[in-house]
DNA sequence: GATGAATGAGTGTTCATTCAT
DNA sequence: TATGAATGAACACTCATTCAT
């Protein structure tokens, strides 16, 4: 890809997931990547073209990672702790919620998901329905190999994860997306991920 | 108050709620006031005084029902379940994160929150602190009265009130607040809650 | 009718008459009226919408001069030539196709006749169907009086308004629409229109 | 010539007729040819340049064309009818009123005929004087051999050639340049020649 | 209390053109 | 021959705000 297009999409990311798409002008973006406004206009159609390439970029991206998550948990784990815990959460955690170009993408999206219907669609999709539905399955595994008792597994992947989205959501948006503020939410999200796989475990 | 000075913040609530602060426009609210555009300037000083007013409104009220909240659960309750459950948490329900006004307000805050940092705190402060720190305590009473086991009371509230607030989320943004949504929001949150109470008391 | 809308519509119908309305800028009406750009967004919802207002400004008065003349050649003429020649003629010619206004609006429509169908259709109408229409029904007025060869009262309008529409085109284009180049036009065009009656008389 | 020069110039030719040369862009074009936009200016200093160049190559044709009518013209017709109305009218007609690369020509020149005095003068001595001259010349040739009244060749050619412009006129601007458009031209153009030639001949 | 009129600053976008490759 | 990349100038339009009446 095009050198300066990709300095676009950086520059756009970047604003947008700051202070959302509108409230981001095409000179604001021009004077970070140091180009005239007119420039940009060779490089994408208009302004929701950079939005648009943007989502798409994350789309592929990011189910690609789920595809791959989904094998992992195919394989059933011998033991629930050390794999499934370790090897697939880890990997959610860090590959996803964690990731600094999905938490860009995920404000972006937290703040414009109300300017369309569609918006909406997207965020939910990769907010709740992904994530709550890559869990279901995981508890539904566990249940059929006698690992957690088999019942209401959605339920289950609403309590493992809205502590979470819950943690998550702080973490997007309490200023800058920092290192610091990322390691206290790691903390809360291990801290409640080991807590809950204990109580499991003492049924 | 004014007659006028309340039209416009009804429109303004409304307008603010839907689309956010900033993708309303003076002409927008006085569309809806049927008044000109100038008028608007006769009782606010400018466009951030009405959110402002708003936000102010709603902290008023706001405090009032949770100070009640506090009073309410302060008093120990005798039986568990028909006291605490039934009423407090019905009335943190049904007065706050199902009331039509609440709802408004939450959605008008959940879109600007990070136009600035004193957004960003309100937010916090009605979405999570206030809420969780409700919660916390009233669990903290409950683990005196040895009905629960006394320990982190704090977690203990994320457990309870995460799932709300994911099911809150997807309530609030689902595109109209149609009485059927809330309704769906509602079963969610009550099915989550008996649950919830259910298996403390199986301990 | 407001002072400032009313010096942006001759501001407006002076430019586009020379330049026509898409070489014409928001900028170039708002220099002549010496007003800032903004300000004629007061008055007019956008660009077309002062093009509309000419234009519809133009047809009630052109409509109300043209049932006029309707109504003037209703009355049958006792004497053909000092009636109807001097009369309703010399108010087509005066009042219409040599009206300072009226040829504004024609060299604006002719310049923009193209941009839509509709535009088409409202020059088309104005520069030949009213014209023609009214001078065939003259004609057959007077082939009805026996005054005139029955005959093709269409045609005999053909003959008699090319000429003049010829004329007026070379007139209307000459560059600026000085008194100089109008009298031009009109002795052009009352030599072709006594010579016509004179032709017919001599049947 | 080039091949791409050629098809730039049939492309604008083609574009410059339906929109007029200032609503057409240099994207516009090169969509039609299939180029890049910056390769247009391998071939053409500018953007007038194209339109320069397409108005020298019409008037080279139509000088050629022109000369051509007048030498058939001088040879004087033995018989008037059957010579000069069927081969020098036929011509005139077929081959430069009707003719489907003059017919474009004529509509760019109509639409752009006041950008520049230039323009009006190469407009003018197209679509008025050139006719009109050739026409003058013929009917007073014709004077001279008895044929018709001596008087006024002038008045004689307008006329002739009114009607025919204003039936051109019409045919120019419908629209679409249909072959069925062209035939109502047609047909009222013969129609008048024949009554004008017909009511000639009776004097 | 309300409004008619105006405005400065800004927005996204188009366009003809240039120039190194 | 052709094009990728860039740009200055212009454009129609929006918006929050002001101020005299």
């Amino acid at each position: 890809m095009n050198e300066t297009k990709q300095k676009i999409l950086n520059a756009a990311l970047d604003l947008f997931s700051q202070k959302g798409f509108s409230a981001v002008s095409i000179r604001d973006i021009c004077k970070v990547v140091d180009i005239k406004e007119s420039s940009i206009y060779y490089h994408f159609k208009n302004k929701q073209a950079i939005f648009d390439e943007l989502l798409q970029q994350f789309e592929s991206i990011a189910t690609e990672l789920m595809s791959q998550l989904d094998q992992g948990s195919m394989t059933l784990p011998d033991t629930f702790e050390e794999n499934l815990l370790e090897k697939t959460c880890h990997c959610f955690f860090e590959n996803y919620l964690m990731d600094d170009y999905c938490n860009k993408i995920m404000r972006m999206l937290s703040i414009e998901h109300l300017h369309s219907e569609e918006m909406q669609k997207i965020y939910d999709e990769w907010i709740f329905d992904k994530p709550l539905h890559f869990q279901g399955k995981m508890f539904s595994l566990l249940g059929a190999a006698g690992i957690v008792k088999a019942a209401d597994s959605n339920y289950l992947a609403v309590k493992f994860y809205a502590p979470i989205f819950l943690f998550m959501q702080r973490w997007l948006f309490c200023g800058e997306l920092t290192e610091e503020c990322r390691q206290t939410f790691r903390e809360n999200a291990y801290y409640h991920v080991n807590k809950f796989f204990h109580e499991m475990g003492d049924k």
